[in-house]
DNA sequence: CGCGACGTTGATTTGCCTCAACGATTGTGG
DNA sequence: CCACAATCGTTGAGGCAAATCAACGTCGCG
């Protein structure tokens, strides 16, 4: 039973640490969902349901704008959360897309009992702030990337730091990611060798 | 007494209740730190001390790359949060710096009490978790005008969003938090009217 | 097999940078 | 309180990184 979070309990472990009895207690609050390759776990206009964590496979999430292009703002594999708070805080329909780039599975927790959950097992909370303020300065110091190198920089260390990752997943993805075109990136690669 | 960190109260009350007890005991956490126009609230090599929280002022965070210019990551006025979380957390030496824009106060909260107070005032862990969860999204969001708009749009957005700060601050600093240069930001106006 | 999705390559264009010189404004010491 | 320096902003010429557009290769899948 529950053999399916385990990624999910293990990743907790690293940060706080739960008796069986909290861990019981999570899991009646988990549920989970599988999506096939290129299906969508959130679409635009929807009010995100609550947090996702990744269980198996990969993700990114987009905006589409006026002109139809999709740019990437996030991505994540296993073991990461992936949400749109803006739109899961408001209650607001989302300005984003979040669409399964392999088959996945991800853990549910749904927004509307998570304040129950926190307070039934309040080292969660704590979990989520030292996760939130990670992923908050993850973003800052990509931002400060992007100001400050340029394209073909950007490719070289993100290949570097996320070697799996750029061979898992379509070029135009990781080119939107970073911040420029599948062409140009292409013409990284051309180089390279 | 106390009256210094009113900001700070009202700032929090806005998301979590607090007891007078619990706030006596905050209260109890607090520092604080008047500094003049230019002045460091941290500076490269140290290890970020604590948060800071702005009563009164404004600051930038930035970042000196190799060839001596400054990067402007994040910047901040009255009620919000500056804090190197990178430095903080690991406990090394910061490779940013925090810079009074003018003469401003900010409340302290020290890292190596903070796990402490949390555990005496648990409110406190939601508080942040709050606080950094909108920070997170502010940051993507950032991401996400930096990659779809152009550096004129970037700026007439900015400028509505914070029109105050864009009064305030030396067009250098709006410059280089938006992405481009002083002589690009001065180009741009002079089209305006 | 043939179609659609993805990647490549080249020619042209453009947004913004770099560098340099010149105002304007602020602040500081004599 | 003025003079002069430092800091900040403006303007223009030339250059480059990356976008755009278009045409063509290639691979996996129904």
């Amino acid at each position: 039973m529950g053999e399916i979070y385990k990624p999910l309990f293990e990743h907790i472990r690293k940060f706080v640490s739960l008796s069986k009895e909290e861990e019981s207690v999570l899991l009646s609050y988990l549920s989970h969902k599988k999506l096939k390759k290129k299906e969508l776990l959130l679409e635009q206009g929807q009010i995100c349901p609550g947090n996702y964590f990744i269980l198996e496979g990969c993700f990114f999430l987009f905006m589409t704008d006026e002109s139809g292009t999709e740019q990437v703002v996030q991505f994540g594999i296993e073991n990461w959360w992936i949400t749109d708070y803006v739109s899961m805080d408001s209650q607001k329909p989302s300005k984003f897309n979040i669409r399964a780039i392999e088959h996945s599975t991800v853990a549910v927790l749904d927004k509307s009992r998570q304040d129950d959950l926190f307070q039934r097992v309040p080292q969660l909370e704590r979990y989520f702030r030292v996760i939130l303020q990670r992923a908050f300065s993850a973003t800052l110091q990509r931002i400060q990337f992007i100001f400050s190198m340029t394209g073909e920089e950007r490719y070289r260390h993100f290949n570097n730091l996320f070697p799996a990752f750029v061979q898992r997943v379509p070029q135009y993805i990781i080119a939107s990611y970073l911040g420029f075109t599948p062409e140009f990136l292409s013409k990284i690669r051309a180089k390279k060798v």
